[in-house]
DNA sequence: CTGTCTCCTCATTC
DNA sequence: AGAATGAGGAGAC
């Protein structure tokens, strides 16, 4: 059995706001496949030779690195670009990595207010889901993760992507017997018994697609064509610049273009692979459930546009970039987060927590101070938010003693 | 329950 | 007129 040498970093932590970047809806919501919650409020990820851990509070993002101290050199020279920044600590290169996977240049709290100063079914929805980001996740894995999207749910898509890491990909390390693998290149996937293998793992029709579309990019295209289409602009957030086109920049429309020529890809997998990882922060992913959110809130589905076809796809991007612009896609992606079901206890739960300290005087006069946490649930009737009387749910979070603090009474 | 592909019909075009 | 083209629908995967 393999057993490397392995460095765990100390946590260490960057000041980010929960209204900037809320984790547990961030890497849950569908967009990146590969997350474990290991331990409460953990969550864990193999990138890049390493296995990334992230946690966060009210004020900060807390991470970690594990990884092997002989294997994956820090910038392998078949991928270094002149741009790279030269890191002196594994800590900084760590740090860089998070700022760019995590994508945290766009101020998403203005982002926020500038969407709902134009839209009310966004400023009412958006507040029980702020700090949904949109991550710059690694091209070739956003575009496997999709294509195995289509018919299919969260959960079982991340069983797929899953197994797909464990039978192809390059063992990382582990976290308490929890073993993490890498994501397995275009070329791993290549081999002529990857699509009978892909169904024996229960990809279904999607083994062809995924058999099919490693192939084309490994031996058709030309190396690093994928991240040919990626977004290069700088991210840029003031206030006057030039206005989005109908349909969206031409770099957008050229890497969709592009996407569709691959098997199993259609325009709605295209986009998310455009938005999540090529950095086009205007391509809208129209799915059955965005296609409903359209018709609910939106007045699609009447006249022409009755049926989601091509051109109501297109008509109900170009609706979104028109109303939120140029990063269209990730207000998208808030609505889209509103309405899943693995979130719904958000819109039909009020919680109330208390604190209180507690001050309990022992026989031996000194004082015990502990705190203790009660959290009601309240079940609502609707969105608007009429509370039962009663709450439905009463949960006695924590009674440990915070501290024992021996103190002279009198 | 976060689509895509193939094949088919039917309307439009020249 | 009749082939070419493309949108739209149904069913398979």
């Amino acid at each position: 059995m393999y057993m490397a040498n392995l460095r765990i970093t100390e946590w260490r932590k960057l000041p980010v706001s929960l209204a900037e970047l809320c984790l547990d809806t961030t890497l849950r919501c569908g967009q990146s496949f590969r997350w474990k919650k290991l331990r409460d409020n953990e969550w864990s990820c193999a990138l890049h030779g390493r296995i990334l851990s992230l946690k966060q509070d009210s004020t900060h993002l807390h991470y970690r690195s594990i990884r092997p101290t002989t294997t994956y050199p820090l910038s392998p020279p078949s991928s270094a670009t002149p741009s790279v920044v030269d890191c002196s600590s594994e800590d900084e290169e760590t740090e860089a990595l998070l700022r760019h996977y995590l994508n945290l240049a766009p101020d998403l709290t203005g982002l926020y207010e500038q969407w709902s100063k134009v839209d009310s079914n966004f400023k009412k929805r958006a507040p029980k889901f702020t700090g949904v980001r949109i991550l710059k996740q690694d091209a070739w894995e956003a575009l496997v993760g999709f294509i195995c999207s289509s018919n299919n749910n969260i959960v079982r898509i991340s069983q797929m992507v899953n197994n797909l890491c464990l039978h192809y990909g390059p063992l990382v390390g582990h976290i308490d017997d929890q073993a993490f693998h890498g994501f397995p290149s275009p070329e791993s996937l290549t081999g002529p018994g990857v699509e009978s293998h892909l169904r024996e793992l229960g990809f279904g029709y999607r083994a062809g697609y995924i058999a099919r579309t490693a192939s084309i990019v490994a031996k058709e295209k030309p190396e690093g064509w994928l991240q040919t289409l990626c977004n290069e602009e700088p991210y840029d957030d003031s206030p006057d610049q030039k206005p989005l086109p109908e349909g969206g920049r031409e770099g957008y429309r050229r890497a969709h273009e592009e996407l569709l020529q691959l098997q199993g890809v259609g325009p709605k997998v295209a986009d998310c692979v455009c938005l999540m990882g090529l950095g086009w922060g205007e391509a809208v992913p129209v799915d059955t459930h965005v296609w409903q959110i359209a018709q609910r809130d939106y007045k699609f589905g009447k006249g022409k546009h009755k049926s989601l076809t091509k051109a109501t796809y297109d008509a109900v991007g170009d609706h979104f970039r028109q109303l939120w612009g140029k990063e269209a896609g990730w207000a998208h992606s808030v609505l889209f987060a509103a309405d899943l079901k693995a979130f719904s206890e958000r819109l039909t739960t009020k919680l109330e927590v208390d604190v209180d300290e507690v001050k309990i005087k022992q026989e031996d006069e000194t004082i015990l101070e502990a705190k203790l946490v009660v959290k009601r649930e309240y079940a609502l009737h609707d969105v608007k938010g009429e509370s039962e009387e009663q709450p439905a749910k009463v949960m006695v979070e924590s009674t440990r003693s915070q501290r024992a603090k021996r103190r002279r009474v009198g």
